[in-house]
RNA sequence: GCCCGGAUGGCGGAAUUGGCAGACGCAGGGGGCUUAAACCCCCCGGGACUUAGGUCCUUGUGGGUUCAAAUCCCACUCCGGGCACCA
């Protein structure tokens, strides 16, 4: 076949034209409506993996088919460049990361193109470029300005293996580095951080409003952690009662059960230990606390079911302000410094932890909720009666919780408060491949911020890179000692560098005004484009990326650098599957990747996104033996044969006939479904709709000689609505056709007078059971369509008597009850 | 432990509002083309029973609501994900 399906050639030919044409360049004055179509961008790791030809497979379908929608599609792409792994590389290799990454991002590029995507490559940004860290240093510092970026000394997590400090967001459950599974430690460290938690309940109450996956919502929902209660103070004291003059703060929810309190605890970092303990107890205390300060967080974990030995006694009591009376203060491992106030109180009756406590040290357990009559567990948590509780005797859990805020407020010792279970940000990190923190230290004028026109600080390129636990800028003599901006005295910089979370928490902006050189980007450029009309990634990022780029969101309005009233990055997220082999994680550390190039050069572009799109449901897991590369690229030789009219042995002109006017229909349905099918995300079934057209095409040119004007509608139009999923295929075939360019076409839009049926299958049932099948006319009345479904032949002897009830749903089904 | 998802043929999946379960594809079977094979084209594929026509069963399990349930409700089993000394 001399003419054959080449899909390589072809697809090269058009990714060519698609880039010298210009064709999805777009400028921020386009007159069409605009839409903000982003993946992700990717961490340059070399040649695309599954995952991101299945990410930039819908990406790329969003453009193609919103620009054939009539909008101006703005589709930028650039690379997240900083980053471990390139510094790492520098380590073992000598090789600076740049040149490395550089690499690494052309090798990623083409691979891209390979693909078929389509971007706007004038926007590109990448984060290591100088442009770009001049405009993340200098919202550094208007963060720092504004009192949003801080420096504070903290218990901080340390992670040996990267030989860096860690976001509590890059910790995982277990205690152990999410990037290198390295045990965290704990180290007091004085770091940069930004103030997220000012946003806290801004980036809670803002998730109602966004059209997102619920599940990714719920995530955010319990990083944040919000939680109601009560704070107050009570004074310590000896076990007489005699006070001492300290008072602890503590942290609740549940106020209401105060009365049962019958000890309290304190974190062993809390900063009053020290003057609490008594001396008879110090001794045991200081064990206690040295003991609990070297222990990861995965040891603490691990001593579960020792209680005895996770707290100690320290001599001292405070007074609960409820019943007056003194109860013995302890220090436990399990009560976070890092939480609330550092120190609860403990009501064993109602928490299980605190019974389980109460238990190994012999402490009183009192219950001030009568639990139901068959409870037969420990601890009580839910609602009911209050009993031993002075005044809210017989009050509810509700009504209770308002009686005690009341209580504190009234004595002036306490208040209703909430507590949120995120963090500030922890921003520094120890690495060499990152944006410097353009900030100078100076013995006389302390933290002086870099002035913006010496921006961007950059890396000298001749470092020594040795994994020492200190950032190579550090061992840079003349990168560390500079003056100070203010006072011009010698001063030393600021040798760490951000987390590389800090340069994807903004690059979406800087796409929408990219050649600025006078400000990150300009009020007019964002209210061109933003926020985001589709953003589409990996469900990996629900918690880290999509949190930060939030806050900043808010943060860079509030401060008036982005338009106040652009309150949220991102309208639309989609969160696409991971990748499987055989039910493992297709991944490089596991080595079981399916390399698309290979796939590439055999089935070609269109058939591996075909594939992508057709195994199922975009937002699924796929398991890559699934995916039928084999049918895709079948169905695409098939398209190739009807549309090139290898497979259609001749045709006519004449006037329609039945056949021809089905077909016809057949077509104006083909749009209909298929535009639904864009519009919910379904494009596994758009696919299968494609293939069933196409089977009845091939039905269609076998049964008869073929009407020209019919064959060629349904062939152009089918070319038409594939075009956003298979790109080159159609263009190449739509060109040979028509002349013209399928991509530039107006999307087709269905004749509704074209979409009605004249009949349909009209199912009859008896009690719920098919006994029948009928053609029936559309517009059948209700009493023809009983009519109709009494007279069958097949349902006449299911009709033992006489029905006791007909259901009818003309056209679609009659239901008769006997 | 708490909070979300999910479970449909040998496999991936479809069924948009409670109304024909299994679209479309893969794998499999049969036929055509071919000297032959591949490609390609056509047809058949949930299970049991049945000479046929057909009958019965079937969407993880058990119950319920309804004329009608993959779809709604209750209980349970299993799988996936998130959070988890958070006071």
């Amino acid at each position: 076949m001399a003419d054959g399906y080449n899909p390589t050639e072809i697809e090269r030919k058009w990714q060519q034209r698609w880039a010298t044409d210009g064709t999805y360049e777009v400028d921020n004055d386009d007159p069409r409506p605009h839409w903000y179509t982003l993946c992700m961008y990717p961490y340059p790791s070399g040649a695309a993996h599954m995952g991101h030809v299945r990410n930039y497979t819908f990406g790329d379908l969003i453009v193609r088919y919103r620009t054939m929608n009539g909008y101006a599609v703005l589709s930028p792409m650039g690379f997240d460049s900083f980053g471990l792994p390139a510094e790492n590389a520098a380590i073992k290799t000598g090789r600076h990361p740049r040149e490395f990454t550089d690499e690494r991002i052309e090798q990623l590029r083409s691979s891209i193109l390979r693909i078929g995507a389509v971007y706007d490559w004038r926007r590109k940004v990448e984060s290591h470029s100088p442009e770009y860290m001049k405009w993340t240093q200098w919202i550094f510092l208007k963060f720092l300005e504004a009192g949003l970026a801080y420096r504070s000394t903290a218990p901080v997590n340390w992670c040996s293996g990267c030989a860096t400090v860690l976001a509590n967001e890059q910790v995982t459950a277990d205690g152990l580095c999410d990037r290198s599974g390295d045990v965290v430690e704990k180290r007091d460290l004085e770091q940069w951080f930004f103030a997220i938690t000012n946003y806290a309940q801004q980036l809670l109450d803002d998730l109602d409003q966004l059209d997102w996956p619920e599940r990714v919502k719920t995530m955010q929902r319990n990083w944040i952690g919000r939680s109601e209660g009560a704070q107050f103070s009570m004074p310590v004291c000896t076990a007489d009662g005699e006070l001492t003059g300290e008072s602890i703060d503590v942290f609740t929810t549940r106020p209401d059960t105060s009365f049962g309190m019958t000890y309290a605890v304190m974190a062993p970092e809390h900063p009053l230990v020290d003057v609490i303990v008594t001396n008879d107890r110090r001794a045991e205390v200081e064990a206690f606390v040295q003991t609990a300060r070297a222990a990861s967080d995965v040891e603490r974990l691990s001593a579960e079911g020792a209680l005895e030995k996770r707290g100690v006694f320290t001599g001292a009591y405070v007074r609960n302000p409820f019943t007056e009376q003194p109860v013995p203060l302890y220090l436990a491992d399990y009560v976070l410094i890092t939480y609330g106030t550092g120190a609860i109180m403990a009501v064993p009756a109602e928490d299980q932890r605190d019974w389980d406590f109460a238990q190994a040290h012999n402490l009183p357990i009192v219950r001030t909720i009568a639990p139901p009559e068959d409870w037969e567990g420990e601890a009580y948590s839910g609602d009911g009666v209050h009993i031993n509780s002075g005044w809210m005797d017989g009050m509810g859990k509700a009504e209770a919780i308002a009686s005690a805020i009341a209580f504190l407020e009234e004595k002036e010792i306490g208040k209703g408060t909430v507590n949120y279970r995120l963090r500030d940000w922890l921003v520094s990190r120890q690495r060499f491949w990152g944006c410097p923190i353009p900030i100078v230290y100076c013995d006389d004028c302390g933290i002086v911020p870099v002035p913006v026109e010496q921006l961007p600080v950059t890396a000298p390129d001749d470092v020594e890179f040795r994994p020492t636990g200190e950032s190579p800028l550090r061992l840079h003599e003349e990168f560390l000692h500079t003056t100070c901006p203010r006072c011009e005295k010698p001063a030393l910089r600021e040798t760490d560098t951000m987390d590389t979370f800090v340069d994807s928490s903004w690059y979406f902006l800087r796409f929408c005004d990219p050649w600025n050189d006078a400000e990150p980007f300009s009020q007019s450029a964002i209210d061109s484009w933003m926020p985001v009309d589709q953003y589409i990634g990996g469900v990996e990022h629900a918690i880290l990326h999509l949190m930060y780029a939030r806050f900043f969101t808010k943060a860079l309005a509030d401060l008036g650098v982005a338009p106040a009233s652009m309150r949220e990055p991102f309208t639309r997220l989609f969160t696409q599957g991971m990748i499987r082999l055989g039910g493992d994680k297709m991944s490089k550390s596991k080595g079981n990747l399916v390399a698309p190039e290979e796939i590439l050069d055999v089935e070609g572009a269109d058939a591996l996104r075909l594939a992508h799109l057709f195994v199922g449901p975009p937002q699924d897991d796929v398991d890559w033996e699934g995916v039928g590369i084999e049918g895709c690229s079948r169905f695409l030789q098939r398209v190739w044969r009807l549309a090139t009219g290898e497979a259609v042995a001749e045709q006519e002109d004449r006037a329609p006939n039945a056949d021809d006017i089905e077909i016809e229909k057949k077509t104006h349905r083909l749009i209909d479904r298929v535009t639904t099918d864009y519009e919910r995300w379904s494009y596994n079934t758009a696919v299968s709709t494609y293939m069933e057209f196409t089977n009845d095409l091939y039905k269609y040119i076998q049964k008869a000689t073929p009407r020209a004007a019919t064959l060629s509608f349904a062939i152009d139009t089918l070319l038409m609505v594939m075009a956003p999923m298979a790109p080159h295929i159609t263009a190449e075939l739509y060109e040979r056709r028509t002349g013209k360019d399928v991509h530039r076409q107006a999307w087709p839009i269905a004749d509704p007078e074209m979409l009605r049926l004249e009949s349909v299958t009209m199912v009859v049932q008896v009690n719920g059971k098919v006994r029948d099948r009928i053609d029936v006319a559309a517009e059948i009345s209700d009493a023809d369509a009983e009519a109709v479904a009494l007279a069958s032949d097949k349902v006449q002897p299911f009709l033992t008597g006489a029905p006791k009830k007909i259901i009818v749903r003309a056209p679609q089904l009659v239901n008769i009850v006997v």
